[in-house]
DNA sequence: CTAAAAAGTAATCGTTTTGTAATAAAAATG
DNA sequence: CATTTTTATTACAAAACGATTACTTTTTAG
């Protein structure tokens, strides 16, 4: 594992941070730690690859913190839960707030590890494919977010990227307006169909001529091509 | 994974529904959900990856479900039922109508992942690509909802698109306008049989020679041949 | 806290699709 | 073969759909 990951333990036994601050360390991992839920919450929760959250904490607990993430700062970085709870429903409620993995304690350290690993390795895998679509002079750079004409840089508000990313990934196929909704928003709110509409116009606006690449069709919704 | 595979989850169970929809869409899969089985059966099947079934609805059964998308709308998606039922036999009356598999309630969400990863990688082959049906030149792409006669796309309205592609599917097979009303309108609106008939007027003229290929006979309904 | 940017809403207008009804043509029936 | 029933076609009307605009609310960043 050439590559430095950052982890963040929260937790609030302070021996067992301290353990596994020690042994994650010594596989190569940056460590830094948090002993209550409000203090993981102050952290730069984008800055890490990985968290280990302890689920009991006094205060806010794991599953508020994760419930944070996801729901409000909307980061999709792993998480892993640590609990003394064996019960099925809690796997559960773990789960619902988007846990990537559930280690019950006690555990043996050599198993958190390899869960870690498995993880990080398991986000690589889709991280290394290509991440550049591209249409004649128009590119869309995935990963970095931007797209460009002719080498020239394009201003697109995030929801203009989405859009675009999803119809030039899918060259050649309209896509309903309603399957972008699904895509792109989420169920995060609930908005009307105009909304795509509205986007689709700003963005033929913005990407000038290949605005016209992008055909709609009655009934059937949008396509590029 | 990279791909964004679409899953449709039918059970009543609306909490349920949405723990699978979350920690399945945390997952990358693209989720939509029926509550009911007249509901899944209103939602274009064609347009999913693979279907998670639950057995024991009220009204229509999982069971019915899943015979009405093998016999009726022929569409070979694969099919995971899940169920409280442990009874060997409920086993094979699944297997029987074409379930992929079979998941007993209650389920880990990882195991419901694992087995949804594992039967995706399966039919990666035919997954990925377009479910295609041909008669000599005409192609009608199921999935990106597309014909096209000698490579030339035809632009057809989605009724049309629908009618042409239900009588393909039972070529040589002559459907009442009833049916065709059944199928492709459901019980969204009443309209006339009439309507049908003026379909298939419009569709007969677009696709030009193949026109002659739509048979209609009296007291039976259209054929495609 | 304020200003700018982004996202969402609503209203309007033009277009496409769909539905209906009238009529002509074809098929079935006796 | 005449009559009734069913089907095909056409022209038109209604409804649904989509593009665009102006405006409001929300979010972001300084």
């Amino acid at each position: 594992m050439e590559e430095n990951y950052r982890i963040l333990i929260v937790d609030d036994e302070k021996d067992l941070c301290e353990i596994l601050q020690f042994n994650l360390e010594s596989e190569g991992f940056i460590i830094d730690i948090a002993y209550s839920g409000e203090e993981a919450l102050k952290k730069d929760i984008q800055d890490y690859d990985l968290i280990l959250l302890d689920v009991m904490m006094e205060g806010v607990s794991g599953y508020k913190v994760a419930n944070t993430i996801r729901k409000q700062l909307k980061i999709s970085v792993p998480i892993i839960f640590l609990t003394a709870k064996i019960d099925e429903n809690d796997v559960l409620t773990g789960f619902n707030v988007g846990a990537d993995d559930y280690i019950s304690k006690p555990f043996s350290i050599k198993e958190v590890v390899a869960r870690i690993k498995a993880i990080l390795k398991r986000g690589q895998v889709t991280a290394g494919e290509s991440n550049v679509v591209s249409h004649q002079d128009l590119k869309i750079d995935l990963k970095k977010k931007i797209i460009t004409i002719s080498g020239e840089t394009i201003n697109l508000t995030r929801k203009e990227f989405e859009i675009l990313s999803l119809l030039a990934k899918n060259k050649g196929q309209y896509i309903s307006r309603d399957e972008i909704l699904k895509r792109i928003w989420k169920d995060d709110v609930i908005v009307t169909e105009r909304n795509v509409d509205v986007n689709i116009a700003r963005l033929r606006k913005k990407i000038g001529d290949y605005g016209s690449n992008i055909k709609g069709k009655s009934g059937y919704g949008y396509c590029f091509q």
